[in-house]
DNA sequence: GTACAACTGAGTACACCGTACTCGGTTCTC
DNA sequence: GAGAACCGAGTACGGTGTACTCAGTTGTAC
């Protein structure tokens, strides 16, 4: 990492925080693919080159828009003592955050958070599970399982509503569109099960706030059933 | 889509078939960015504009990837009867098979695969938990959360070996570059949890496979402890 | 047997992308 | 004031996906 303040020189034009502020405003409004070097040096009003005396490559910058949003879904400083819902709120702050921030679940699936934020957020979440009579392997298992359930499930989510955002077209539309291939499928008889989805899912079944909690739930039961003392 | 097979003009060069192969090929040898209209034309032998005779685009090319694998993890075409068996199997199989290609992690993770074979594996995974008195809603959400929990867990284990196939380095260099980082993250003295996660991870603790069982278990045991009937 | 429509593969061109390298001008330290 | 250090910007290269055009080939219908 180079650092914040030179020696000399003139005074730099803007900040490393200015550029993961563009960064962020322009990946929330149109998609992690609209982020382009050129597009974010014209967003922060310089050439396109100068943003490398502040960043080594694109990869940095995704770094830093990883780290500063990683300060969002920051679990609290100290547990409550009741594991279960802090981990249950940390698996919700996250899907939230997540929501907020669409383009997040394509990058934390890939790459994990190794930014002084993202190691916090390990370490407090580690937090809640200790002294439960676990070893650190055993917590680091239970929390990575929690968080591989909920960004397995919220970049399942998302991604429909990505393809939908790039398509441009609304709900209703892309439904349409949809329709007619979804119709075959059911029609050839082959797919029994995914016929009955398709036919019982008009009287719109869980909302998907609850499907996610229906998972997150029976993970913690199951976790909890293997604690060494049950609490 | 297009038909496979034209009534007139010149027996085309080429199968779509074909196309899918080449791009398996180079994006399990040399992972999914290496992916070009123009690499996958050369590959093949023909012009580049020529793969759009067979093909609306990159984005089908991918469709067809992600359904030509989804094969291979087919599970059985009748469920054994034990559900718990199966869906385990459903997640090792599937574990497997994206780590035999390492990019289907980062496309499943964002996009569904709805083609045939797509959806005769959803179909056949809703068997797997069919006749337990749950509903095809309630069904959905089971062999939905092992899928969720799946995808994220291997996406985080590829992650970091994408990472590091990137730079170009062997295990040993690249945990050599990132020892010092590590060590003044530690030093800091701020992050109690995570120092003893480096201290004691030095006895190599649970391999990858134990620890995504040990999830995957505690999913399948909340599950099971919350059918309507006891098997 | 021939005309014609359908279809083929290939080429050209455009608007993007990330970034290596270079240069003149500014500002701080000594 | 002299000089080193650092700044912003520009140019250029090799890549990307794909819209559009065009000559050539093939099957079918008459």
């Amino acid at each position: 990492m180079r650092p914040d303040q030179p020696a000399r020189g003139p005074r730099p034009a803007f900040s490393r925080a200015q550029l993961t502020e563009a960064a962020l405003r322009v990946a929330d409004a149109e998609g992690l693919d609209a982020i382009s070097m050129r597009r974010l040096a014209t967003e922060i009003g310089s050439g396109t080159m100068s943003l490398y005396r502040y960043v080594t490559g694109k990869d940095e910058v995704i770094d830093l828009m990883v780290d500063a949003v990683a300060m969002d879904f920051l679990p609290p400083d100290v547990p409550s003592g009741d594991w279960r819902a802090d981990l249950r709120a940390l698996a919700v702050q996250s899907r939230r955050t997540m929501h907020r921030h669409p383009w997040m679940a394509r990058v934390t699936a890939t790459r994990q958070s190794a930014g002084p934020n993202g190691v916090r957020a390990l370490d407090r979440s580690l937090a809640m599970v200790d002294g439960l009579g676990l070893s650190v392997d055993a917590m680091l298992a239970v929390v990575g399982s929690v968080i591989a359930y909920v960004n397995g499930y919220v970049a399942a989510e998302l991604g429909e509503r990505e393809a939908r955002r790039r398509t441009g077209l609304d709900v209703q539309q892309w439904m349409a569109r949809q329709a007619p291939y979804i119709e075959t499928l059911v029609k050839t008889g082959e797919y029994p099960l995914f016929a009955r989805v398709v036919t019982e899912s008009g009287r719109e079944l869980m909302d998907p706030d609850e499907r996610f909690g229906y998972g997150l739930d029976r993970l913690l039961d199951g976790i909890a059933a293997s604690l060494p003392v049950s609490r």
